[in-house]
DNA sequence: AACAATGCTGATAGCGCTAACTTTATGCAA
DNA sequence: TTGCATAAAGTTAGCGCTATCAGCATTGTT
């Protein structure tokens, strides 16, 4: 049965034909040859500019828009950054994606997002997955991947960006910061502050938190201060109202406890409203300090102590990273470390703050 | 100049190939035709037991991965889901996406999100670039499309889903609720409540804000409270720090202030947070109500009403529509009400709440 | 018995693009 | 003049997969 309509695009389509212009009909128009076409959209500067100025008036008539799948077929190489996260809707990896997407605005480059779950098996299945495609580079969060996932990576033939933590050995970059020093510094903070009873405060107790409260025993050790009973985690995913729950479990169990080192800001909010509710005074009861610096932090009553990271920058950086390797250009230091900053507010000055802060 | 190098697999490398295991290997391997491997993969029961249980072994063995690439070629259909969201670093969008991976958790569709930047040229030039790989499916935010877009959605070819709305008249399927009711409901809520002088504070003011505001407008005129100047909004993005000023902004214009609705549930932080430095009381002097219910809305001390939003929900509903599209179901309700609820807390209770509640 | 309908498999021919090589034109030193 | 770079364009042959059609049993129908 043949339909025949008129609105259709004058140009007779195959069987099997998409029906939008390809590059033989950019070539046509333009009166050149394909590779000619392909070469003048790919790097102009291979083509005579007549040529090109013939061939991108034959683009914009037609509204040609490359087949990026054709494209990475013939090239075996797409046009996409795997990137590879352990949790979606957190604020960290949020503003990480951000920075991401930001530092591609001016390129072909698509993002293509895997979620991990915080699973090594889960990873290893997505780093199979995503370099089945052969994209040109795979950004990953950690450096805790299996081995198997290693061995993958370092014959992924893209580049390799290892993000949000520090290594001087990454399997092959890396743009982060020290969890433990980030943790050592934020614990140190709260002993020079007076306190004495430091608790730490996690939830769900991933390798980075872990590394973080780490720094947190250190540093509790070297000012003999240390007690394994200060610390309250649990393997839960974290939240605000969990923090306030954690909170009341540490007071529990030691009712001296005056200060806790929250493992992210989630967490010292829930804490710091535990406090509001059983009118505990912050910070002369109980200093708080968080992790991240989310913008809350600064606005909160009062204002808490937390440690601001480079999340966005980081998404930023390991693009750089990615596409400097991929445009050739001469190899610069292969590991990266952005650091981290304690960003010391009223949550944490016992000796000083004011009780109320005058409006 | 020829290298020799033991380690390399045994097959014999053509110039282009990549090296990787094809279709035609797994085929030479099982002892069948390549198409039947194709078949056995893209649908089992197109193939006999015995010919499928050969080539599953032949895939095992050889570790064999599709080449997405080329399948999206000859295919003409990338296994791909765009979608488009205005702005990637808030919890709405990031639930919402949550909800998009957990129901394609069990298929081999990817996703790549696109971020609009609230700017419906960029949205035109994102579902322009999106159409080009001819994607299995489309989810945009939104009502609000330009009507170029609106054009190319409708000769998609492919299923194309609005979500975070609702409308009568979806493009093609729609998921959401009315922002509309959901502020106006809010707005209700802070009436009967016994609140007279309710202020409205927004930021950003997109699409959705509009309505949600238009709906607090009309409950205050059906009310006879409306008054222009109860209005506080601002084109800058949302954050926990403007709710307070804001605040700030709100209380200099009209002393007798007596309730805000906030158009999120970061500006209702910011709100409560400054009421708190102010030694404001809530929900007595000040009533405030959020919008999104995020979990730290029920941790605040105290406690803040919000209206509750089916974020996560609005991700799975538009998967889910478009799988049941794309494995030709028969046709459901092309547009899917999930409405709001909301959830009324201490912030709002003027009558009753205790000023300290309890430990 | 003749015929169509059905189920399974294979052969062929692309999908739209680019890698690799070839050809042609041009310049310039020997 | 020859020879040899170099640049700019074109020709050829895939990249790895699937749409389409054809073949050939097997089954059911008249």
């Amino acid at each position: 049965m043949e339909e025949l309509d008129v609105n259709e695009p004058v140009k007779k389509m195959g069987r099997r034909s998409s029906g939008r212009p390809t590059i033989n009909d950019v070539a046509r128009l333009a009166g050149v040859s394909p590779i000619t076409v392909s070469r003048a959209l790919r790097d102009p500067s291979l083509v005579s500019v007549e040529l090109r100025r013939l061939v991108d008036g034959a683009v914009a008539e037609l509204h040609y828009q490359p087949n990026v799948n054709a494209r990475a077929l013939a090239s075996s190489r797409a046009d996409v950054i795997a990137v590879l996260v352990p949790l979606l809707t957190n604020i960290v990896f949020a503003d990480f994606i951000r920075g991401i997407y930001d530092a591609l605005d001016d390129s072909t480059l698509q993002v293509q997002i895997g979620n991990t779950h915080y699973s090594p098996q889960e990873e290893e299945r997505l780093v199979r997955m995503f370099l089945g495609q052969r994209p040109s580079g795979l950004i990953l969060a950690g450096i805790d991947q299996s081995s198997p996932t290693v061995k993958l990576l370092k014959a992924a033939g893209c580049p390799v960006v290892q993000v949000m933590e520090y290594h001087e050995e990454p399997i092959d970059m890396l743009v982060g910061f020290s969890h433990f020093e980030a943790g050592k510094a934020a614990t140190e903070h709260l002993v020079h502050a007076g306190y004495r009873r430091i608790g730490f405060i996690g939830a769900r107790m991933d390798p980075r938190s872990q590394r973080r409260m780490a720094g947190y025993q250190r540093a509790l050790e070297e000012a003999g201060m240390f007690d394994p009973t200060l610390i309250t985690t649990t393997p839960t995913p974290s939240s605000v109202p969990l923090g306030g729950e954690l909170l009341a479990e540490a007071l529990a169990r030691n009712h001296d406890l005056d200060a806790v080192f929250c493992n992210n800001d989630d967490l010292a909010l829930g804490v710091l409203f535990e406090c509001q509710r059983r009118a505990i005074s912050v910070p002369h009861r109980i200093g708080i300090c968080g992790f991240n610096d989310l913008d809350l932090m600064r606005a909160a009553h009062p204002c808490v102590t937390s440690v601001t990271t480079p999340r966005y920058e980081t998404g930023r950086h390991a693009v750089q990273m990615v596409r400097r390797r991929l445009s050739g250009e001469t190899e610069e230091a292969r590991y990266l470390d952005l650091g981290f900053r304690l960003q010391a507010r009223e949550s944490t000055a016992r000796a000083f703050a004011p009780r109320w802060k005058p409006a």
